[in-house]
DNA sequence: CCCCAATTTGCAACCGGTTGCAAAAATGCT
DNA sequence: AGCATTTTTGCAACCGGTTGCAAATTGGGG
């Protein structure tokens, strides 16, 4: 049905070595036989088939992309940074969408049966085990947007998410708010916990500030509007870090709801700069992830890998920078 | 340096074939192998390789999901649902991202190299020439989001566009709006063009109603934003059907910053129905597309080509609804 | 024109599986 | 137990490529 190599060798009147050399980089094929090749090539309408050869090369340039949080828009982002970064490197994204997948293990299985060059691990929810467990099969992986280790087992990449946490205390403090608190994405996530500390520790580390806490049941505006619909029923603080910008955006809602204002009589900070903080019926101040440059540096990662599997995991944390929007009071 | 079948069948003492055939649904085995073959397989950690055996049964599950909208956070649920619908089959999305490729024919080509079992097409803007060119490839393909056809070449599921602007018309008109405006995707898209089609009919046929038309772009935050600006500083309508969620609340944005409000100065209906549209500080009414039904029938499509490729092509066109939010007055 | 080195070519084995076919083993029946 | 059937098994060829190796060709120098 398809057309393959014997077909070309055939009517190029040349051996089947010969078409494979025309189509692999620099394999040693003389100018007259490449122009026969290439014109029975053409001819028939051959393409060779990837698969085959990697079953020789040992190489698909396939690479798992394993994501599961397919409700916070700032993946879309991260998807199309990766997606096209990837096919800049001639690799090929095979998506796994983690949301429903009971059973992480089953992943991992469908992803060696593919024989994927390498995974990236896109998620700040997912326990690390996840991103090991391709380790352990000698999988080339990359954790992206997971937690700061000192000798991480596998290469991460992402932010501070602790100095993110010291960021948001600091600028609320700065603002002259004195009761500040923490709401959270869900409190199993790293990325949660490091913001938490980073934010409590600075908090408290002042006298004047008085902080509380509590979390969201998922990174998604649902999940912040619930919560913060909860905090206003009692005695709210007078701004919140919110541990992401889509959970800031539920937190806006329930505010507005309850017809008080921001930053009039609650102020906000988010973490991401999503597209949607800067609508401007949204307007929020949030701390910018580098996003860009940390898909680049996984991308990098990923592929280096390809050529040195055995290169001792790093972990390498981007700044972020506080963006000023509408969602807290002015300096004082 | 991986577990091959040869290895299992050396340590169970059996052929490769027994190998072969107890990992293959419905081939001849007897327990007493079976058992065998399954303890030696756990002892090696083996998984049999999904892309050699797809080299003889001619099947790789592999299905290429096309896109080229990374900026409209609609595709984040349509790659959620896709991503899930996929893998329930078995089927594994292998993501291109069409938004930077300058040509489309090289993805045409990366996914026969690929050899994926099929393609679909998740886009309204992109030309059915694309779609076609994998038709001609002998390569099953759906064109989700695509246009209707009588006698479609390529199987196609989506939304009656042209019923689409209709019912934003009448919407509009039944409102008491007189002066109305359509204010579109990019034109070349054929969605725009059909729902620009059903929108000026109808508004035309009523010779009480003022209608006019521009259009953003592309579909996106920004275009809509500066679409809406420019015809701000015009003589505006008094509502506007545009020609998606995200345009529209670009478009709201550039009214709350020209200090005019919605819908008190201008009214807003858009169409999706995508998760931000019911964000209290948006709340915009617009037209549900049913995309969780677009999406099932789309993998029910491919999935049945699987089975029987040279079935004729049909369109499906899934109703659509108003959903009743606060961007337009209410009922006189 | 001949010889030697460098380049190009084809053969054949291999990558990790599947499958038609015939032989071997198991089963059912008398 | 003996025979006919059915089931299970292994052999070997194949899927569409790649690659080490040795033979064939080319080119350069004398």
């Amino acid at each position: 049905m398809s057309i393959t190599l014997k077909d070309v060798a055939e009517l190029a009147g040349v051996s089947r070595s010969a078409v494979s050399r025309t189509f692999t980089e620099g394999a040693s094929v003389s100018d007259k036989t490449r122009r026969k090749v290439i014109e029975a090539a053409d001819a028939l309408g051959y393409h060779p088939n990837a698969l085959a050869s990697s079953l020789t090369t040992g190489r698909t340039k396939l690479i798992g992309l394993v994501a599961n949080n397919f409700h916070n828009p700032f993946f879309l982002e991260v998807f199309d940074l990766f997606t096209r970064g990837l096919q800049d490197c001639g690799l090929r994204p095979l998506l796994v969408n983690l949301s429903s997948e009971t059973d992480p293990e089953s992943s991992v299985r469908m992803l060696r049966q593919y024989s994927v060059d390498g995974v990236i691990v896109a998620s700040s929810t997912l326990s690390p085990d996840f991103a090991r467990a391709f380790r352990d099969a000698r999988v080339p992986v990359v954790h992206s947007f997971g937690r700061l280790a000192e000798t991480p087992d596998v290469d991460v990449v992402g932010i501070d998410n602790t100095a993110c946490g010291r960021m948001a205390a600091e600028t609320l403090i700065d603002r002259g708010y004195r009761r500040i608190a923490f709401l959270g994405g869900p409190e199993t996530a790293t990325s949660t916990q490091d913001r938490a500390t980073g934010f409590l520790q600075t908090a408290m580390a002042d006298p004047e500030v008085d902080v509380t806490h509590s979390f969201a049941s998922a990174y998604s505006f649902d999940a912040g509007r619930v919560e913060m619909t909860k905090l206003l029923m009692t005695d709210p603080a007078e701004a919140y870090f919110c541990g992401d910008d889509v959970i800031a955006i539920g937190a806006l809602s329930a505010i507005q709801s309850a017809a008080l204002s921001v930053p009039g009589d609650v102020g906000l900070i988010g973490l991401n700069d999503m597209e949607m903080a800067r609508w401007e019926n949204i307007d929020l101040t949030t701390i910018r992830q580098p996003v860009p440059a940390i898909i680049d540096h996984s991308i990098d990662l990923v592929a280096a890998m390809l050529e040195q599997p055995d290169a001792t995991p790093s972990a390498r944390m981007f700044p972020c920078e506080i963006v000023e929007r509408g969602s807290l009071r002015p300096l004082p």
